[in-house]
DNA sequence: TAGCAGCTTTT
DNA sequence: AAAAGC
DNA sequence: GCTA
């Protein structure tokens, strides 16, 4: 494993196509990135030297608007527009909690708006200015303007209910989502209590109870100084294991948020020596339970000799910190580049480069890049494809047409 | 007017 | 198949 | 709720 700091790498993005769809990325990534060097990040890649795929580029069709391949921004300058984006995540927040179909792509949207506002340098101040922003619309434009003029947002106010409230105190349990909420609002129950008093009726999964047993240590966001020290006990368990194997810390962290909501670890071991990692992650799970890192089993992995894996629990920093969720991926190495690109998210950056890779006609996965792959009139897949690559996250971006971007580009914010 | 990522596990 | 999660 |  290699511990490396974030040392700049790749530079240049794919190709200079003609009409790329991502120009105004590719600029902007080469313009300035920031400094941010404080944390030590575990990474990857910079080792591993793939001589670039040469980036091939059939005929790109149009595309335009992927908000969250945006170029870089300032990460220290604070938002001229935070207020109007503040209130936008407030409605954002009301649209997650209900369950029509047509609020998941209000949802969808406000991400659009959202992440192209926070990346915008001028302060918006007019409506011709809003409904410039990526995914604004009319409708969009106007709750701006509101937001501009009054501080305020009408459609909060009327939708910031008793029900909405309650609904999002519930789901705040893991494994209770929207529906679950609403169901038992409408049974009646209004607080954390109540549920507990009336869990035989209302036929808690074992992981809500789980869930509702650490809630609040479950809500909190983990300082960067204590995933670090987690990952740091957990790493060296995997090294006593097998001294080949690499164990990288993902997610936020990576991408080096200053508070993770939960510890996402990769693992996975170079097989050039004809020896895998099969079976590891099942035995590391055993000591970390003994060593009281893991005290909680969300999703254990149905067969421990596969090389792909995924487990899910809580843990904490033995012997008595507070209760955190662990997530550890187990890969098949050459997979690791895909697998780096999935787990490092955010996930509306996964959203936009796998939706950009099927506008390119490939599809994207935690497994691999992926050519020829065959679907359905609404675009569902019917057949796997074949792997284009897979093995480096420059090796994927690089075919996509996609500048580098250091995990901590990859975000909305 | 169709499409908005792609996948796994649990119930 | 729906719900919840990454 | 927006856009190609
Ligand atoms: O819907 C999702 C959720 C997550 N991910 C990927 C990206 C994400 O970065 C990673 C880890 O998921 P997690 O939920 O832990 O998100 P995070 O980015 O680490 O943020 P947080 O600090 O809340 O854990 O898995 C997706 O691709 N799609
Ligand atoms: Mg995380």
């Amino acid at each position: 494993m290699t511990l490396v700091g974030e040392g700049r790498q790749p530079q240049h993005g794919g190709t200079e196509t003609v009409k790329d769809p991502l120009v105004e990325l590719y600029d902007e990534a080469a313009a300035e990135l920031e400094k941010e060097q404080s944390s030590l990040i575990i990474t990857d890649e910079s080792q591993d030297k793939i001589p670039e795929a040469p980036t091939s580029q059939l005929e790109k069709g149009p595309a335009k608007g992927f908000a969250c391949l945006a170029p870089p921004q300032e990460e220290s300058t604070q938002n001229p527009n935070q207020y109007i984006i503040d209130k936008l995540k407030e409605l954002r927040s009301i649209y997650e909690s209900k369950q029509g179909d047509t609020d998941t792509f209000k949802v969808f949207n406000l991400n659009k708006v959202i992440g192209d506002l926070s990346r915008v340098k001028h302060k918006i101040t007019t409506r011709a200015q809003a409904l410039k922003l990526q995914g604004s619309g009319a409708k969009t434009a106007d709750k701006i303007m509101e937001i501009i003029a009054t501080g305020e947002l009408q459609r909060i106010q009327a939708e910031d209910t008793e029900e909405y409230r309650v609904c999002k105190l519930f789901a705040g349990i893991y494994d209770v989502g929207a529906k679950r909420a609403h169901q038992w609002y409408g049974m009646g129950l209004r607080t954390l209590e109540d549920v507990e008093k009336h869990k035989e009726e209302i036929r808690l999964t074992r992981n809500q109870s789980i869930g509702l047993k650490y809630y609040n240590d479950l809500q909190e966001r983990i300082p960067r100084a204590e995933a670090s020290a987690i990952f740091d006990k957990i790493r060296e368990t995997a090294m006593t294991l097998d001294g080949n194997a690499t164990v990288y810390i993902m997610g936020s962290y990576r991408r080096g948020e200053q508070t993770c909501g939960d510890i996402d670890l990769l693992l996975t071991r170079d097989p050039t020596d004809g020896i895998t990692h099969a079976g590891m992650l099942h035995k590391l799970l055993d000591r970390l339970h003994e060593q009281g890192i893991l005290t909680d089993d969300l999703v254990i992995p149905p067969d421990n000799r596969a090389l792909e894996q995924k487990y899910m629990g809580v843990g904490r920093l033995p012997p008595d910190g507070k209760m955190r969720r662990i997530d550890i991926l187990a890969i098949p190495y050459d997979q690791k580049g895909a697998a780096l690109i999935y787990f490092t998210g955010d996930d509306l950056f996964n959203r936009s480069i796998r939706l950009l890779a099927r506008k390119k006609g490939y599809s994207l996965n935690q497994r691999g890049l992926y050519g020829g792959v065959g679907r359905d009139t609404k675009g569902k897949k019917l057949s796997e494809g074949t792997i284009i690559a897979s093995k480096t996250e420059k090796e994927i971006f690089d075919v996509l047409g996609v500048p580098w971007r250091e995990p901590h580009e990859r975000r909305r914010k």
